[in-house]
DNA sequence: TTAATATTCGAACGAACGTTCGACAGATAG
DNA sequence: CTATCTGTCGAACGTTCGTTCGAATATTAA
C-alpha cells in the first residue's frame, strides 16, 4: 500500500502545471500541453486529478494553506506589533520569491475556478486578510486615517505585484526586497530609516 | 463620409468588451459572448476589428494612452515633488475607479496580447514606469535605501490591486482611497498624518 | 435611375478543446 | 497458475472556438 510513487507523480503533475499556468495563463494552457511539459500522457493525467478545474484547485489550496501556515508561524513569537508585521511581510515575499510559479497562480488566477472550489479558496484569502487587518490595527498610530482593510489591501498589492515584474534571479534578492517594502508600509519613502546607511558618495 | 456611425459602433463594441472581459477574463471570454452582449451578430463585429487580439489591443491601448495623458496633465503645476506625488496618486486612483473595466483589463490581461501588439503596450508601460521612478526618486529623502524603481512598482501594485476588491460603489470613494494611498506611501501606516484628525475617542 | 460603397449577418469551415472509454501492462495476493 | 488492483495510454467523442465567405441590405454619388 505504498502511495509514495503516485504522491511524487501527483507533486510532479502540479509542480509542472503550475509552471505552465504561470506562463501561458489558466485559460490559454490546454491538457495537450500540460501533457507534453509533464510527459504524461493526455489521458494518464485524469488518473490523478478529476478534470482541469480541480488541477488548478489544488495548486491554490495547497500554496495557500503553505503560505498562510507559514505567516502564522511567523507572528508566533511576542514581539511588538510593528516588529511582527516585518516578520509577516518578510515571510510573504521570500515564501512568493520561492515558490513564484504557484503564487503568481493563486495571485493571477484568483476567479478562474468554478463556484464550489472558488468558495474553499475564498474562505483561506478572507482568514488571510483578517489576519492582516488586525494585525495592522495593532501595529499604527492610534487616530490614524487609515482602514485597516483598505491599509491590508494596499500592502498584498504592494506583495503580490511581485509577479508582474519579480525576478527571482534578478538585481533584487528577496529579503532586501521584503526590507524595503517593510520600510516603505511601515515609514513611506520620505522618512529616512532605522537602518544604518553609508551618507557617504 | 461623415464615419460618426462608425466610430460609435466601435465604441459600443470595445466597452462592451472591456466589461465582459473584465466580468470573465480574456481567454474565457468567445466572441459569441461579446455578440450576445452587443447586440452585434458574429461575423458583424468583425467589420470593426481584424481579430479578437485586436479588440483587446485597442482596449488596452486606449485606456494606457488616456491614463498616461492624464498623469502627465496631472504634473504640469510646479508643485514640489512630495505634491505631484500626491497629485499622481489622485489621478490613477480616480481615473481606475471610473473606469474600472478598462483599467482591470490593462492590469490583468498585461500578457494576454500576441507579440507585437504586446510590445506596443510594453512601451506605454515603461514611460509610465520611468515617469513615477523618477518622480519618486525627486520625492524621497537622500540616502533611501529604497530603490526607486521597486518603489514604483510597489505604488502600482498598491494602486492597481485594486481591480481584485474595490467596489466603485462602495463605502469608500475614490477620493479619500487616494489620499489613504498617498499617506502610506509617503509617511507609512505608523505616521501620524498632516490632515486634521479628530482625537477625542 | 444606376452604380458604387458601407454595413450587416446566417451559415459554415477546420481546428482545438476537455473529457471518456476500453484496452493494456505490471505488480501483488491467494 | 488465476484474480485483482494500480497505473498508463491511443483513439475517439461531442462541443466550442476564432474566423471566413457570400449574400443581403442600407446609404451615398452621379
Amino acid at each position: 500500500m505504498s502511495s509514495l510513487p503516485y504522491d511524487e507523480r501527483l507533486d510532479h503533475l502540479l509542480k509542472q502545471a503550475a509552471r505552465v499556468f504561470a506562463e501561458q495563463g489558466y485559460h490559454a494552457t490546454s491538457m495537450r500541453d500540460l501533457s507534453k511539459a509533464t510527459g504524461m500522457s493526455l489521458a494518464g493525467m485524469y488518473y490523478y486529478v478529476r478534470c482541469k478545474d480541480e488541477l488548478l484547485y489544488h495548486i491554490q489550496e495547497r500554496c495557500f494553506t503553505g503560505v498562510l501556515q507559514g505567516a502564522r508561524e511567523a507572528l508566533d513569537d511576542g514581539s511588538e506589533p510593528a516588529e511582527r508585521l516585518e516578520h509577516l511581510i518578510r515571510h510573504h515575499v521570500t515564501f512568493f520569491a520561492a515558490h513564484m510559479s504557484e503564487m503568481k497562480v493563486l495571485s493571477h488566477e484568483a476567479e478562474s475556478l468554478t463556484a464550489e472550489r472558488q468558495t474553499a479558496i475564498d474562505h483561506l484569502k478572507r482568514q488571510y486578510v483578517d489576519l492582516l487587518a488586525d494585525l495592522i490595527g495593532d501595529a499604527q498610530s492610534d487616530g490614524s486615517v487609515v482602514d485597516n482593510r483598505v491599509a491590508a489591501y494596499a500592502l498584498f498589492g504592494m506583495m503580490n505585484w511581485m509577479y508582474t515584474w519579480y525576478d527571482p534571479n534578478g538585481q533584487v534578492p528577496p529579503g532586501p526586497l521584503a526590507e524595503q517594502f517593510a520600510n516603505v508600509f511601515l515609514h513611506g519613502i520620505t522618512t529616512e530609516t532605522t537602518s544604518s546607511i553609508s551618507h557617504g558618495g
